[in-house]
DNA sequence: TAAAGTAGTTTATTTTATAAACCAAATATT
DNA sequence: AATATTTGGTTTATAAAATAAACTACTTTA
């Protein structure tokens, strides 16, 4: 009845992340700091976890002197992503089911 | 963009505990149990956290000799429920917004 | 009467999330 | 030219949450 919800996208944060990049393709990260209000320190570990699940791809560059983090979603990323929006519904149903 | 995620509902067991008592208006102990899956210390502890929300009602009495436990959802957690849900339809578009 | 089952609660441990502190380099200020 | 501030982060420490394990209290069955 209950479907499992994926640990690393049943976080408020990291649930932004993957919305944005599933729109937007690719973003800056202080991109996504702003569009989510985290603070740098929280967005810095949780892209790191995206990452480590091999749901996000983050490149490191240099752009006008300064560090540019960019990320996008990956395939996998997709996959789990929608997977999750569906086991998800599962719980948001008001009606008698 | 990115509404907060009332942290009481954004746990997958303590959400399943509000969507079952959605619809069923009151259920047991060992039935909420059987249908999340949950062992019952988690569940012990989920459900005193939405009584201590004021979400849901806890009633104790006998029955056969056993103790029964007794859920139902008050009306402020009808109203955090479905304030959550659409707070959280904020992150689950695909398409573009 | 001892073992096993029911219906939970409490406590301890692990995992997460968040905040605070820090780092390295760039730019702006005095 | 030194020093203060800003940018763009990372690392570490702390707080909160989830989970598992152990325990309580009683009942039923063998």
């Amino acid at each position: 009845m209950f479907k499992e919800l994926d640990p690393i996208l049943h976080s408020q944060l990291r649930l932004a992340v993957m919305s944005l990049l599933i729109g937007i393709k690719e973003a800056e990260f202080t991109f996504i700091k702003e569009k989510t209000n985290a603070t740098a320190g929280n967005l810095s570990v949780q892209i790191q976890k995206l990452k480590d699940a091999g749901y996000i791809e983050v490149n490191k560059q240099f752009k006008d002197n300064y560090p540019l983090t960019t990320c996008s979603i990956t395939k996998k990323g997709i996959e789990a992503f929608e997977k999750y929006v569906k086991a998800l519904q599962g719980y948001l149903h008001t009606d008698t089911n």
